[in-house]
RNA sequence: GGGAGUUUAGCUCAGCUGGUUCAGAGCAUCUGCCUUACAAGCAGAGGGUCGGGGGUUCGAAUCCCUCAACUCCCA
C-alpha cells in the first residue's frame, strides 16, 4: 500500500456528508428510551452568504450536536432561516429597479410575488454552505419564519397578545429611516460621533431690535420650532420672559418660554424647541403644549409645511438654510462639532426622529420571568459576565415597536372601518364582524398596510420550528414539541442577546410557562487579526468556502476553535487554519504508520506492555479532563486537550514506544491496543474533526455497514493510575536530558551510548527503563551504587545519571550547571524553611498545606545531596 | 454623561473559592536535524518583577482602594 505523505481532505469530505445523509444520522424524532438534546439554529437571514460569524457559530452547534449523538442522545440540530423584513425587501427593491421596475408601481401582491421569487432563487444558499462545513443539522425539520404555518403563529400571537392588552397603537416618536421608510426599533440604531457643525443663529425679539443667539446642528428645522426655550436660572436672559421670538426666513412668532432642561453652559444657553423632529424637544414641547409641527415628508424631503425648499432632502436643505441665513445676516457663527447620530443598521441612513403611529408591545409586565430566570440561573448564561448586561437592559426595558413600514413580512391583522376605527382580526370577515358586534361600519373594511418587526416572528423560533399551532387557544403541543421543547443550548452573539434571546425567553414563559433553552453559549465577533472587524466593505474577511476548499472543513473547523473561549472576540489568522490542516496530516501519518506494520504472533517486548499500561492511564486522565471542558463548554480547551493527547501523548510518546525497528513486524498485542487506542482517539475528536475521524475510522479496520463513528459511542471514561503517569514524566525527562546532550556535544542521534543510574532517594523509575533505553538510543543501562567517573552526569530530582563519554566531558561546564542548580534549590529550600519556622504559617494555614511544605522541603534537602554528591565528584 | 468588561511571555489566551504540581498553554522566535509515519515534520532552547501605585494577610496574578489605558453597551 502506498499512501501519500499529505493527508488530501477534498477526497474524503463530501463522500462521507452524502452517506451520513443518506443513513439518516442526522434526523431525530421523539423517542421515549433516549433523552433529548436540540439546538436551534440561529436562523441566518435569507439574504445572507456564508461569513466567518456564520463558521464559528455553527461550529460550535456542530460540535455539540455531535458530542451529544455520540453520547447517546436523541440529537436534534434545527435548521432554518429568517425571512429578514427590511434586509429582503431592501434587495427585492434593488433586484427590480435593475429590471426597471419601481416598488411603488406594483401592488403589494404583485412585489410579494417577486419577494418569493428571490426568496426561493437565493434563500437557501447560505443552508447549502453550511453543509459544506459539516453541519449535522436534520434537514428535513428546516423551517422558515414565513412558512406558513409560522406565518399563522405569529398573527395569532399579535392577536392573543392585543387581546391580553399587551399590544397598543399609539403615536410615537420612532427612530425613522427615511431611505427604508421604515420605523427601526432602538437597537437597531447605532450611534456613531459625527464631525459636523454648529450653527449660531439669530432670531428677532417681537418688538424690539434686540436678538437671542441659538445654537443648533439643524438649521433646516427652524421652519418646525414652536418655542425657544432658556433656563429660568439663566440671569443672561430673564428679561426676555414672556416675550416671543421671530424665526428667521419664515418671520413666524413663536414663544420663549423657560425650563431647566436647558443646559445654560451649552452653546449659548438657548435652546429651540422643535417638537416634531427631536425626541427631547418632543417631550419638552408635551410638557408645555407646544404646537407640533412635522416638516419632513417619510423619505427624508421637506413638505409644504417647511414652506422653504419644499421637495429638498434634508440635508440639502441644512446647506442652502445656512447659506441664506448667512446672506441675510442671521447667522453669527459656526462651530466645528463631534455629536452624535443615529445610522439605521440595516441601511446605514442618518436615521430621523419622527412623530408617528406605530404598533406596540407592553415589555413591563411580559418580560418579569424573562429576567427573574435569567437572574437565577435557570437559564445560564455563558460566559456569565453576560448577566449583568442582560439585567440592565431587562429592567430598563422600554416598550417594543412591532410595526415596520414594509410589505415583506407578516402583516399586521389590525383592520380599520370607514371611520378609522380599528378592530384586530385574523381575516376580513371576522373583522366585519367585530365592528358590527360593536355597531361600527364595517361595510369598507381595509386591512393595516404594515408588518411586523423581524424579531417579532424569531421570539417564537424555539416552538414554532416544533408546533406552530400552540399559539392558539387551548393547544398543548405537538409531540415533538413536548419532547425536544425546552432545547438544550443555544449558540448565538452577544450582539443579539437583546433583540433575540431574550425575547425568546419572553414567548418562552408566555407561551410555554417554559425557558427556550437551558445554557445560552455567547460567541465572540470574529475580527482580523489587528482586531477590526470582519466586513465586506474592508474586504478583510476570506471566503469561507475557499478557506474549505484550500484546508479542508476540518482544518477550518479546528481553526476556529483553536483561540475561541466564550464571550471573547476572536483574532482570526490563517494561520489557525493552517494549524488544524497540520493536525489533520500529523493525524494521517499516525494513521500510515500504524496501518503499514506487519503483524506477528510473537511476544510482546516489555517496554510495549509499559507503554500500554502507561498510555491507558493517559487516554483516561485526559478524557476526564476533556469530558469536563465540555461540560463547562470551554470549546478551546477541550479542543486543546485531545490535540495534545494525540500529537505529544500518542505520537510523540506512545507509538515512539511501541514502535518496532524498521522493516521489522510488530507483535499482535501491541498492535491491537494500538489500534483500540487509536479508534478511541479518533471517537474523542470526531465532534471537532469529523470528516477525517470517519475517513480513518473506516480505514482502520473493516466495518460492517452501519458501523459509523458518528453514531459510535463516546468513549467511556475509566479511573488512571496517577502513579505511572508520574513515572512516565520522569522517565520523559531523563529522555530529554539525554538528547539535550548529544544536541550539545554534536553528537548523532544514532550513536548509542550507555546510561548508569544512581538512586540516591525513593524515584520510581525501573519500569520505564526499558522505554528510556528505546527513545534515547541506549545500549546499556544499570543501577549503581558509587559514582561513575570519565561521565557526562546530570541529576533529576534524587537521581543522577551517568554516561561514561571518553574525552567529551567539558567538566568546568557541568560544574557550571550544578552550581546554578545547587544555588537555585538551597535558595527554595531556604524559602520553605522559614515558612516552616514561621509560627503563624504553621499555625493558620491548613494542614495539608503545610504537609506539602514539608514534603518540599524533604525532596529539595535530597536533590541538594544528589547535586552535591555529583560536584564532589567532579 | 450612565453602566459593564478587559489589562498575565512577541501574538491569542488559561489560571475556580488567596498557599512553587502557580507563573502556564498554543502559536511565533532561536539552535540542530531531509533520523525509512509525518520538513504541513523531528529533537532541543530562550522568553513575563502577572498595567502603575497603595493596602489587607504569615503568604496575592488571585481580595480591597486608587490611578491609567483599551473595548463594548446605553443616553
Amino acid at each position: 500500500m502506498s499512501l501519500s505523505t499529505k493527508y488530501n481532505p477534498s477526497e474524503v469530505e463530501n463522500k462521507w456528508y452524502q452517506l451520513w445523509l443518506e443513513r439518516g444520522f442526522f434526523k431525530a424524532k421523539p423517542n421515549p428510551d433516549k433523552e433529548p438534546y436540540t439546538i436551534v439554529i440561529p436562523p441566518p437571514n435569507v439574504t445572507g452568504v456564508l461569513h466567518m460569524g456564520h463558521m464559528l457559530n455553527n461550529t460550535i452547534q456542530d460540535v455539540l450536536i455531535r458530542k451529544a449523538r455520540m453520547d447517546g442522545k436523541e440529537a436534534l440540530w434545527v435548521a432554518g432561516t429568517d425571512h429578514a423584513s427590511i434586509a429582503t425587501e431592501a434587495k427585492v427593491v434593488a433586484m427590480l429597479r435593475e429590471r426597471g421596475i419601481k416598488k411603488s408601481d406594483l401592488t403589494r401582491e404583485e412585489f410579494l410575488k417577486y419577494a418569493w421569487e428571490w426568496k426561493e432563487k437565493y434563500g437557501g444558499i447560505i443552508l447549502e454552505q453550511l453543509k459544506k462545513l459539516g453541519a449535522s443539522c436534520d434537514w428535513d425539520r428546516t423551517k422558515f419564519t414565513m412558512d406558513e404555518d409560522y406565518y399563522e403563529a405569529v398573527i395569532d400571537v399579535f392577536i392573543d397578545l392585543h387581546k391580553k392588552g399587551y399590544i397598543y397603537r399609539g403615536l410615537r416618536m420612532v427612530n425613522w429611516d427615511p431611505l427604508g421608510k421604515t420605523a427601526l426599533a432602538d437597537d437597531e440604531v447605532n450611534h456613531k460621533d459625527v464631525q459636523s457643525k454648529l450653527y449660531y443663529i439669530q432670531y428677532k425679539i417681537e418688538g424690539s431690535n434686540e436678538f437671542v443667539t441659538i445654537a443648533t446642528v439643524r438649521p433646516e428645522t427652524i421652519m418646525a420650532d414652536s418655542a425657544i426655550c432658556i433656563n429660568p436660572k439663566d440671569e443672561r436672559y430673564s428679561h426676555l420672559k414672556g416675550k416671543r421670538a421671530i424665526i428667521p426666513l419664515i418671520n413666524k412668532s413663536i414663544p420663549i418660554i423657560e425650563d431647566d432642561y436647558v443646559t445654560m453652559d451649552f452653546g449659548t444657553g438657548c435652546l429651540k424647541v422643535t417638537p416634531a423632529h427631536d425626541m427631547n424637544d418632543y417631550q419638552l414641547g408635551q410638557k408645555h403644549k407646544l404646537e407640533v409641527i412635522d416638516i419632513l415628508n417619510d423619505d427624508g424631503t421637506l413638505n409644504e409645511k417647511a414652506q422653504l425648499y419644499i421637495g429638498e432632502d434634508r440635508f440639502i436643505a441644512r446647506k442652502k438654510i445656512a447659506k441664506e441665513l448667512e446672506e441675510k445676516g442671521h447667522l453669527a457663527k459656526v462651530e466645528d462639532y463631534k455629536s452624535s447620530v443615529g445610522f439605521s443598521e440595516r441601511t446605514d441612513a442618518v436615521i430621523e426622529p419622527r412623530l408617528s403611529l406605530q404598533w406596540f408591545l407592553k415589555m413591563d409586565t411580559i418580560t418579569k420571568p424573562a429576567l427573574e430566570h435569567v437572574m437565577n440561573d435557570d437559564i445560564q448564561l455563558i460566559p456569565p459576565k453576560f448577566k449583568n448586561t442582560y439585567h440592565h437592559w431587562m429592567a430598563n426595558v422600554r416598550d417594543w415597536c412591532i410595526s415596520r413600514q414594509l410589505w415583506w413580512g407578516h402583516r399586521i391583522p389590525a383592520w380599520y372601518n370607514e371611520d378609522g376605527e380599528i378592530v384586530v382580526a385574523k381575516t376580513e370577515a371576522e373583522a366585519k364582524e367585530k365592528f358590527k358586534i360593536q355597531n361600527l361600519k364595517f361595510e369598507i373594511v381595509r386591512q393595516d398596510e404594515d408588518v411586523m418587526d423581524t424579531w417579532f416572528s424569531s421570539w417564537l423560533w424555539p416552538i414554532a420550528v416544533f408546533d406552530a399551532s400552540v399559539f392558539k387557544d387551548g393547544n398543548k403541543g405537538n409531540a415533538d414539541l413536548n419532547y425536544f421543547y425546552p432545547t438544550n443550548d443555544l449558540v448565538t452573539a452577544p450582539e443579539i442577546l437583546f433583540f433575540w434571546v431574550a425575547r425568546m425567553i419572553i414567548a418562552g414563559y408566555e407561551y410555554r410557562n417554559e425557558m427556550p433553552f437551558k445554557n445560552v453559549y455567547l460567541t465572540g465577533i470574529v475580527r482580523d487579526k489587528q482586531g477590526r472587524k470582519m466586513s465586506k466593505s474592508l474586504g478583510n474577511s476570506p471566503d469561507p468556502l475557499d478557506l474549505i476548499a484550500n484546508f479542508g472543513a476540518d482544518a477550518v473547523r479546528t481553526g476556529m476553535l483553536f483561540s475561541s473561549p466564550a464571550g471573547n472576540d476572536l483574532l482570526y489568522d490563517e494561520k489557525l487554519v493552517e494549524q488544524g490542516r497540520n493536525f489533520s496530516n500529523k493525524i494521517w501519518n499516525a494513521f500510515r504508520l500504524v496501518k503499514g506494520w506487519e503483524v506477528t504472533d510473537t511476544p510482546t517486548p516489555k517496554e510495549n506492555l509499559v507503554a500500554i499500561e502507561w498510555f491507558e492511564s493517559k487516554l483516561h486522565a485526559s478524557l476526564t479532563e476533556l469530558n469536563d471542558h465540555f461540560s463547562k463548554f470551554r470549546m478551546s480547551d477541550a479542543l486543546m486537550c485531545i490535540y495534545k493527547l494525540i500529537w505529544d501523548d500518542f505520537c510523540a510518546w506512545y507509538l515512539e514506544m511501541v514502535k518496532p525497528e524498521f522493516g521489522k513486524p510488530i507483535d499482535k498485542t501491541s498492535y491491537e491496543k494500538t489500534v483500540q487506542y487509536f479508534e478511541t482517539l479518533l471517537k474523542a475528536l470526531h465532534p471537532f474533526m469529523p470528516f477525517i475521524t470517519e475517513e480513518l475510522w473506516q480505514e482502520l479496520r473493516e466495518r460492517t455497514s452501519d458501523n459509523y463513528i458518528i453514531v459510535a459511542e463516546w468513549p467511556k471514561v475509566k479511573s488512571f493510575d496517577p502513579g505511572i503517569l508520574a513515572e512516565a514524566n520522569l522517565a520523559f525527562e531523563v529522555i530529554a536530558e539525554i538528547r539535550n546532550m548529544r544536541n550539545a556535544k554534536g553528537m548523532s542521534p544514532k550513536q548509542a551510548l550507555a546510561l548508569h543510574v544512581k538512586n540516591n532517594g525513593s524515584e520510581k523509575l525501573d519500569v520505564f527503563l526499558p522505554i528510556v533505553k528505546k527513545l534515547a538510543n541506549l545500549n546499556a543501562v544499570e543501577m549503581t551504587a558509587a559514582s561513575v567517573s570519565n561521565s557526562s552526569s546530570f541529576v533529576i530530582r534524587s537521581m543522577e545519571f551517568f554516561i561514561p563519554m571518553e574525552g567529551k566531558i567539558d567538566a568546568a561546564k557541568e560544574k557550571d550547571t550544578l552550581l546554578k542548580d545547587l544555588e537555585y534549590q538551597k535558595g527554595f529550600l531556604n524559602s520553605i524553611e522559614k515558612k516552616l519556622a514561621n509560627e503563624k504559617f504553621v499555625g493558620s494555614a491548613k494542614p495539608e498545606i503545610v504537609d506539602n511544605e514539608r514534603k518540599k522541603k524533604a525532596d529539595a534537602e535530597a536533590k541538594i545531596k544528589a547535586i552535591e554528591e555529583s560536584l564532589s565528584r567532579l
